[in-house]
DNA sequence: AAATATTCGGACAAAATAATCTTTTATTAT
DNA sequence: ATAATAAAAGATTATTTTGTCCGAATATTT
């Protein structure tokens, strides 16, 4: 459904707001750890939200990732696949084709925009904030 | 959402149904002509779809890929998603988790469970016979 | 100012997926 | 029987995705 990459880049986003309590930043090797996914690489995804203005940095000692509380209210997960993914997820035609459209369905067309309309509901409405609470009060994981 | 193997290999499928009105078999060649996609490549997936029993094959002059009637009445996109990509799309956890359920969700885990089910369901009872109908009836298409 | 901690950026490597090529095997028609 | 046709099978190549490594840039602390 997602990329593994898209996969680390949400379940980095949610662990850094729930850290946004106690912490002002949260270090790369942190993230990793609590996520459970490979260091290096997930500094590039975590590079990739920085520039796509989802997340913030800052080098040096004590140094590292967070979110603005601000903006952190109104994030969502689609804000976050579609700029890792892009948002052909739901945009997209399921067998593929370049102009899937009502002039010219591809057979799956209608059954399929159900579920792509359902899925970008689900991504927009959805809040890590909310997704952040879950994970304090240790009803959801980031890992197992 | 689905391999691109897999996206073959729907089209494929709904192309061979539509053509048994009129054709006893469909050659590989047809095939990729029709659906346009790569011919070698197609003919591993056909490959693949006649193993796992959703199509049936003869080989030699006027051989070609073919549907039994009985068969294809009870056919699903199901059928043909589960041979190619497996049921990981919708068993499998959002985030990507190994051991993801009630006792220990992932953050997005009831969220992305209605979406989950909501394709199971659309795949479980979307029919091959019916698709092709449409191809006939030229309100669909497998290529533009 | 120097040492240290940390992200940034690009080059590189490995693995998975997508696509191609070649040979073999089965079937049919001549 | 033989030749022609078409799928089966396996080996190979290409592309994309995933993952690693290393040096540079930046900020902090001493």
């Amino acid at each position: 459904m997602f990329s593994k990459a898209c996969e680390y880049g949400i379940k980095a986003t949610v662990y850094i707001a729930q850290q946004m309590d106690e912490h002002s930043r949260v270090s790369l090797t942190d993230i990793s750890e609590e996520i459970d996914s490979p260091t290096p690489y997930t500094a590039k995804i975590l590079q990739q939200l920085v520039r796509g203005g989802i997340l913030n940095s800052k080098k040096g000692p004590h140094g590292g990732f967070y979110l603005e509380k601000a903006g952190l209210k109104k994030l969502t997960l689609a804000n976050i696949v579609s700029t890792i993914d892009g948002d052909s997820i739901y945009t997209g035609c399921g067998l593929g084709l370049k102009n899937c459209d009502e002039k010219k369905p591809c057979p799956m067309h209608d059954s399929f925009k159900a579920i792509r309309q359902d899925l970008r509901f689900m991504l927009e409405s959805t809040k890590v904030d909310e997704l952040s609470k879950g994970l304090s009060n240790k009803l959801t994981f980031l890992k197992n």
